[in-house]
RNA sequence: GUGACUGUAGCUCAGUUGGUUAGAGCAUCAGAUUGUGGUUCUGAGGGUCGGGGGUUCGAGACCCCUCAGUCACCCCA
């Protein structure tokens, strides 16, 4: 016998789980399709080679490898040897392994889009709701095996999508009821511009790890880390004086604009953002969204426009969706010049937000709305007759399983969140009568069976 | 990959400087009630104290190894 266990990081989801999460995908989902996005689902394994060198050298060791099958084929023993000793030296072999689990979804996607662009109306908008697998060290909100919710649109230029996607965020979010989220944006154009100014666009990438934590470890360690990634004093306080500024959205437009007012990059990255502001200030002004001059984000394919939704701050959780607009999605499949941008939301932070602000309707955990007690044997006959038209009315509805004491079957029905309950017993049989008992509210009734199926269960 | 902490009943945890047959609450099951539960009362089942080795007259407790989990760093969702 093998004691019950689960691989680490994993999970799994208990019913309620489930029904909780089935809530907040089939919102999105929801709001996707309104927006004209298509649905699209790729392989839980890609080829390895698919993946390789796409995350960066972090990403890479993070692949979950499949290992070959009839590797103990006889004939093959001394090829799999020498193979396995490049896998010791480090390196990737077809011998051993040349699939792996995916570790995104935008790759595959990339993948799916350059093998099928000849086919595809562009632009294309697909969103793909799937789980993916990292090899990493588990810890709080982090899994091996976990949800990614993505929406991307390809093959267009047009800043219209991302007006886009500030309004899904915004739809997504008030449905679900998170209507005090924030959503930051920013632009990697601009992140571009101050690299140039100091530091020099080699710079870039160190320049934007730091900042990207500001809000995590403060001013002066963001400092030190510059430091140490090599940039001098007076590059560090020019990126300071960045880091200042503050205000209303107009106000921090007006400060970046002269800070970058001879750098092209940066004056187009201000242009942008200000044309987005300006499309969701005339067609939705409920929506709330804020420039954000520190936001980075971890993710080096972004070139221009860059968001996070970041979750109310009394529950401290944090981002819970983020995206941008990266260049050439497809380049590094042999297909050039597909620009796309898109959008992802954190299902599993989503729902502790939920969890925390209890912002589950109650409905959601119910399924079954009435049981009928089981009595005996000629009770149990007829309650199952009414269960049958019961169900023919589409009300969910079950009959317990077997014979037993009231209190059993009430504590059934309480556990599993029934609302209705069903009695029938030899005096309701003789009557052809049964009785409906609420169990929210105590309250109880007698009706006739024939009158059952059009009982108000809500 | 690096580091810290934790492993006792199905769950949450007690278990004093090592000392008899390892405890509690919740949960489960049975009864107190012959058709109205969620309260209360009584009782029962359930543990090779993560596994292996060692120290000791004696280890759940101390030491070593190992496995598992949690958290943090790196990185990221």
């Amino acid at each position: 016998m093998t004691k019950a266990s689960l691989p680490q990081g994993t999970r799994d989801f208990a019913p309620d789980v489930v029904r909780k999460r089935q809530y907040i995908l089939a919102t999105i989902k929801n709001v996707f399709e309104l927006y004209g996005f298509q649905p699209l689902e790729t392989p839980a394994m890609e080829n390895l080679e698919t993946l390789m060198g796409k995350y960066g050298e972090e990403g890479d060791k993070l692949i979950f490898k499949i290992l070959n099958n009839g590797l103990d084929n006889p004939a093959k023993h001394n090829l799999a040897k020498e193979d396995f000793e490049k896998v010791l030296a480090g390196k990737n072999t077809k011998g051993i392994t040349e699939r792996a689990l995916k570790y995104d979804l935008t790759i595959p996607f990339a993948r799916y889009v350059a093998m099928n662009y000849g086919q595809l109306t562009f632009p294309f908008k697909r969103y793909q709701i799937q789980p993916v697998w990292r090899a990493d060290r588990p810890q709080k909100g982090r899994y091996r095996e976990f949800y990614q919710c993505d929406a991307d649109i390809v093959g267009s230029n047009s800043l219209i999508n991302e007006v886009e996607f500030v309004n899904l965020y915004h739809d997504v979010f008030t449905q679900l009821g998170i209507g005090n989220y924030e959503l930051k944006i920013n632009s990697r154009k601009i992140l571009t511009a101050l690299a140039e100014c100091c530091g020099g666009s080699d710079k870039m990438m160190d320049i934007t790890i730091a900042i990207d934590k500001l809000d995590k470890i403060g001013l002066e360690k963001v400092k030190e880390e510059l430091q140490q990634r090599g940039l001098d004093n007076e590059q560090i306080s020019s990126i300071e004086n960045y880091l200042s500024i503050s205000g209303s959205n107009d106000e921090k437009l007006h400060a970046a604009k002269n800070l970058f007012a001879s750098s092209e990059t940066g004056k187009k990255g201000i242009s942008e953002i200000e044309f987005i502001l300006t499309a969701i200030n005339t067609e939705k002004p409920t929506v709330n969204i804020t420039i954000d001059f520190t936001l980075a984000r971890g993710l080096n394919y972004y070139t221009g426009i860059i968001f996070e939704a970041k979750a109310p701050a009394e529950v401290k959780i944090g981002s819970i969706g983020g995206g941008g607009r990266y260049d050439d999605l497809t380049g590094l499949f042999g297909v050039p010049n597909i620009p796309g941008v898109g959008i992802s939301f954190g299902v599993d932070r989503i729902y502790d937000v939920m969890e925390e602000l209890k912002l589950f309707p109650q409905t959601v955990s119910q399924s079954t709305k009435a049981l009928l007690f089981n009595l005996g044997q000629p009770e149990s006959q007829v309650a199952y007759q009414l269960l049958q038209r019961l169900r023919r009315n589409k009300i969910a509805a079950e009959i317990f399983h077997e014979p037993a004491k009231m209190d059993k079957q009430f504590k059934y029905a309480e556990k599993k969140n029934i609302p209705y309950v069903i009695i029938i017993g030899s005096r309701e049989v003789m009557d052809k009568t049964c009785v409906v008992k609420n169990l929210q509210t105590g309250l109880q009734q007698t009706l006739a069976q024939t009158d059952l199926p059009d009982f108000p269960f809500i």
